[in-house]
RNA sequence: GCCCUUGUGGUGAAAUGGAUAUCACGAUUGCCUUCGAAGCAAUUAUUCCCCGUUCGAAUCGGGGCAGGGGCACCA
């Protein structure tokens, strides 16, 4: 899939509008305005962007050269067209033409401080702007399914989901998170198979079970399932027994309705478990079994409009009608697929909540299946199959190869946080840091969710993770914990200043180390814009880590405390501008940032 | 066979068509009587191959080579 053309889609649904003020945006409208006067022609595509090397200004612009081409003129004579038209001594303390025609701009002093008066003031809400104010967004993601285990890829879903919808709403959208479970279908079937399996060899029965912890009931469930797996792949009989126990749970019949409750409640309590530990709270839940009722009388309602046919005793849709394959909605034995039910699923969600975009993050092994699933959602209900975006992300592997439930080479989304939090209690106890045995537990948790979260949204979304447990334990680095740190080093000088500075004042400001500081705070809501509007999380993990350097940088090479008096108080301000937008950034990715570590 | 996708240092990744391709891990080495060493600084090497579009290509197009995923009753 060509992503790039999936992100302007993206866009046109949202009509994603950078209203808000942040420097970034007026500069673009100022050149823009200035264009006009030049060119009377339709709109010329320019970017203005922060350029690497700082020697190219805090902002910069390819408005010359591309304008060069439509006009078949010089880059430099339009260039310094442009700066002249630009230079109000107010808004630039620089314009600078450079080859091949990029024109740099450096922000005057006056309106730096400004900016820096602004993060102080705005303290939680900079960074909050109002590109997508009055845009409602689905967002549907985790779906983990009840009976089998919640390993590390649906911890990396959730994971991104939660930080996607944090990035949203930061840039005023309304966001609804929904989880959609699978609660019916062949995984529910091997499992209760298995459990039956289970509880009968070791002589136990479902009233005591349930007396059992629920870590207990649900390793007890997860034997079962791979027990039953095993037999339905190997053994002819066994496998007609669990198709034959798939069609009791559609029925609810009596043989297992009470198993299958008690373990479908019993999944579901410790998935809510998991939430709340990772700090995400669902909207919206939805199982397969009511998708699957709404999903299979469209599918019969299609069939009768011909956009469905019957093959082979199943429905199928015929994909190929629009270069796609065809697939089965609703399969021999009648009941409706994965497909019927992501069908049903559309309108359900709709009627919970008027989206203006339906966003569904799944693995990318999925990708090709929802292709035919949003075509056939556009034939059906053409609103909201335009307004439906799939986001696939990456699959977890192992080096050893792909990870999978079937041949138990998983790692559970649990194990993986008690692992690296059992490594951060290891530095915690060998650091000489003041910190309660109570407080100990909170840090060690946070730091380790830090490691975990950051790890996955560092990478883009859209490519596959290998997972690499000592990777993921390295707390140093472009980590989680580093940024952190950085954070924990600047409150402890702010701890230890007592007091803030009465007097807000930057222009005392100009070490280098510092100059880097305030060029990269000023990025921050560009950060943010452009994260919601390509839809990735690593534009803001990207912007943390330089923002860190520069930070940690600025802390070994400039004296804080010890300065004298105007410098001390200009510094002390900086670093709490700076603590500021490393807690607001951090929660887009939802991290938390304690005061010690 | 068809469709999709990926190819960037030893390993894993980053880079809206922009300037000197960035970082982590690994290796080697300096900096704690000095605001928190989970830090800072230094050394090492790279866009799979060919052609094209462009002022400018890791990125776009064509061809090749090599991985991965998918190709109807699992999700």
């Amino acid at each position: 899939m060509d992503s790039s053309k999936q992100k302007i889609e993206y866009n046109q649904i949202l009509q994603f509008s950078s209203s808000s003020l942040n420097i970034n945006t007026m500069l673009q409208t100022k050149i823009a305005e200035q264009l006009k006067r030049i060119i009377k022609a339709k709109s010329v595509e320019i970017e203005v962007f922060a350029p690497e090397n700082p020697k190219h200004g805090h902002y910069s612009t390819n408005a010359a050269l591309k304008l060069a081409k439509v006009l078949k003129k010089n880059p430099f004579e339009i260039g310094e067209k442009i700066k002249k038209l630009l230079e109000t001594k107010k808004f630039f303390e620089r314009i600078e033409v450079v080859p091949p025609g990029f024109i740099n701009f450096w922000i005057s002093e006056e309106i730096l401080e400004t900016e820096l008066k602004t993060i102080i003031k705005s303290e939680d809400d900079y960074g909050q702007s109002e590109n997508l104010k009055g845009k409602k967004v689905m967002l549907e993601f985790t779906d983990p399914n009840p009976f089998k285990e919640f390993h590390i890829g649906h911890l990396y879903t959730n994971i991104v989901g939660e930080s996607l919808a944090r990035i949203l709403e930061a840039n005023g959208a309304r966001v609804k998170r929904a989880n959609y479970q699978g609660d019916v279908g062949m995984h529910a079937a091997k499992a209760i198979w298995g459990i039956k399996k289970k509880m009968a060899s070791e002589k136990m029965n479902l009233t005591e079970l349930a007396k059992r912890t629920l870590d207990y009931r649900i390793k007890f469930m997860g034997v079962g399932y791979a027990l039953g797996d095993k037999g339905f792949t190997e053994n002819e009989a066994i496998k007609l027994e669990i198709v034959d126990l798939n069609k009791k749970i559609f029925a609810l019949d009596k043989d297992i309705k009470e198993i299958y409750q008690k373990g479908r409640k019993w999944s579901l309590d410790y998935f809510e478990k998991i939430y709340k530990r990772l700090g995400t709270k669902f909207d919206f839940y939805y199982f397969e079994r009511e998708a699957g009722e709404v999903g299979f009388k469209i599918v019969k309602d299609g069939l009768k409009r011909g956009l469905f046919e019957e093959s082979d005793g199943a429905i199928i849709f015929p994909g190929e009608k629009y270069g796609l394959h065809r697939r089965v909605f609703i399969n021999s034995q009648g009941l409706p697929t994965y497909e019927a039910k992501e069908l049903g699923l559309a309108p359900t969600k709709y009627k919970d909540f008027k989206y203006d975009l339906s966003l569904i993050i799944t693995a990318n092994e999925i990708i090709d299946y929802f292709k035919v699933l949003i075509m056939a959602l556009k034939q059906i209900y053409p609103k909201l199959g335009a307004r439906t975006r799939h986001i696939p992300h990456g699959m977890v592997r192992f080096a050893s190869g792909k990870m999978s439930s079937r041949t138990g080479n998983v790692v559970k989304g649990e194990d993986l946080l008690e692992e690296v939090k059992k490594g951060v209690l290891k530095i915690i106890e060998k650091g000489e840091r003041k910190i309660s045995a109570k407080e100990r537990g909170d840090v060690a948790e946070a730091v380790a969710l830090a490691a975990i979260k950051y790890a996955f949204l560092k990478t883009s979304i859209g490519s596959d993770m290998v997972f690499d447990f000592k990777r993921a334990l390295s707390l140093e680095g472009d980590s989680g914990p580093y940024i952190q740190y950085t954070y924990a080093r600047l409150k402890s000088v702010l701890r230890k200043a007592s007091g803030w500075p009465k007097k807000i004042d930057f222009m005392l400001l100009d070490t280098e180390p510092e100059k880097a500081v305030v060029r990269e705070l000023i990025y921050f809501p560009d950060a943010v814009s452009r994260a919601a509007e390509r839809l990735e999380t690593n534009i803001i993990t990207e912007y943390l880590y330089k923002l860190a350097g520069a930070l940690n940088v600025f802390y070994e090479t400039t004296p804080i405390l010890k300065a004298d008096r105007p410098l001390r108080e200009n510094r002390l301000n900086l670093i709490r501008a700076a603590t500021i937008v490393l807690k607001n950034s951090l929660r887009l990715l939802g991290i938390k940032a304690p005061e010690r570590m």
